[in-house]
DNA sequence: GTAGACAGTGGAGTACTGTCCAAGGTCAAG
DNA sequence: CTTGACCTTGGACAGTACTCCACTGTCTAC
């Protein structure tokens, strides 16, 4: 798959799969000519990296979750560690915006809320 | 009250607080020998603005729920509004969550997650 | 009246995450 | 064999949110 594809596929642009690379987030193949060529699965992965920045990840974070599912020996079980992992930090974050959530909704409605 | 105990009341350092007064996020008023003087619902604010941060806006937006505080006729019940708009937002954040939490323990444990 | 903590300013620098551009190479179709 | 879509590179630029620095002024306590 092209880097036109790849990124039409993936929702994202031609510039940011390239500065993905760089940054070392995506493995760098190329065919004769030059061109990049990405598998499948890597459309996959570019939605792993979303999710994993919607949880707060930087990019360098998400390119050592890569790493590690690279050097694991089992790789499928590798990446179910890695997204059990990401679930808790998932629960913790739901625990964290019910909180606040409890709090806000204390404050409505007070006289003066930003003193609350 | 002055920029340092301010900073240390609200976990921020002075720096942070020079930034957020030179973008408008606070209010600059002054002592006579032209230290910062700070109210003390300021520290209200600053963790209001943390709230605000942590569900996804910027510094730019959360200085207009300011300005939109200010030119408010009813200042308690502009608040209120505004703290129901976020307490809205978190229950959308927290769907978003437990639908990404749900896609995530669906691929935990099969042969392949990425491919999933 | 001096030391030390605190305050002020302007401006430079940083980290992160892209985004855009110019100049050029590749390839399939007509 | 040219056109147009697609690809390459390097490097400049942008927006967000700080963070640090040098130099200077103010205030309190000894």
């Amino acid at each position: 798959m092209r880097i036109g594809e790849l990124a039409a596929q993936a929702g994202v642009s031609r510039d940011t799969v390239r500065f993905y690379e760089r940054i070392g987030l995506l493995e760098g193949r190329r065919q004769a000519n030059g061109y990049r060529d990405f598998p499948p699965e890597t459309v996959t992965w570019l939605h792993y990296v979303r999710t994993a920045q919607t949880l707060g990840f930087t990019l360098a974070e998400i390119a050592q979750h890569g790493a590690q599912l690279r050097d694991a020996p089992d790789g499928a079980e590798a990446l179910s560690a890695l997204l059990r992992d990401k679930i808790r930090i998932i629960d913790e974050r739901m625990a964290e915006l019910a909180s606040l959530r409890a709090d806000l909704d204390a404050r409505v409605g007070t006289g003066c809320p930003l003193r609350g």
